[in-house]
DNA sequence: CTATCATTCAACCGATAGGTAAAGTGTATT
DNA sequence: AATACACTTTACCTATCGGTTGAATGATAG
């Protein structure tokens, strides 16, 4: 498989996590050290701290050590990857799909 | 969890698989027989069946029957969705993460 | 009706995902 | 040096995922 088809696999399995999408949403607005991402949820640090690793490995976050601390936030890398993935193709799927739904709807 | 939310991960994680993937490329430019999606892959007819499924249940393609066959299209409402999902945070996660790289830069 | 073609469903399997609890690591603080 | 704080890693559990084979279904052809 070539690199841009794994890391689309890692993005999009990222984000089909509603709790990923919300951290990202969180950590995209202003940049948080992982206790705070953890505060509204009602799971362990160390399942904070697994997702956290799935969305790094995505890069869709970036960490950094300020102190005791890990600050993360988001990067906007991966998801302009995985919004071009579907530009590419929401256009022309929209296109084609009209006509033929008004193929369909003629010949019903 | 929301209807959007449950969507939304559906349409995540159905395109988080890369055969999937590659199949709504294909029905996206052309409406396929199941039979004919299924030739590329070294997959059983039973496993393309459960891919489609997957598709099917998060609303990226549609299935009309035509005498023995059944014609598999791409949808594009769901894609759209998910499109929009990550427009939402793209422009505005690139402007935050320019300012803070340019912060830490400066105070490296 | 029966046979055949196109596809799906059911049962099963090994691997991965998402969660926990508990131990381990890195960085201040005293 | 010892303790505390802020995480991360490990070991484990259960559920879901992606695949298979083989039986079942739906639609047409003879």
């Amino acid at each position: 498989m070539t690199s841009t088809t794994l890391q689309l696999n890692s993005i999009f399995s990222a984000l089909a996590d509603p709790t990923r999408r919300d951290i990202l949403k969180r950590v995209g607005k202003k940049e948080l050290p992982v206790g705070e991402v953890a505060k509204p949820y009602k799971l362990t640090l160390a399942a904070i701290s697994k997702h956290l690793k799935v969305l790094e490995e995505a890069k869709l976050i970036l960490k950094r050590r300020q102190g005791k601390q890990q600050l993360v936030h988001a990067s906007p890398a991966a998801i302009r990857d995985a919004s071009a993935f579907l530009k590419l193709y929401e256009a022309e799927w929209t296109d084609r799909f009209d006509r033929l739904e008004a193929y369909l709807i003629k010949n019903k």
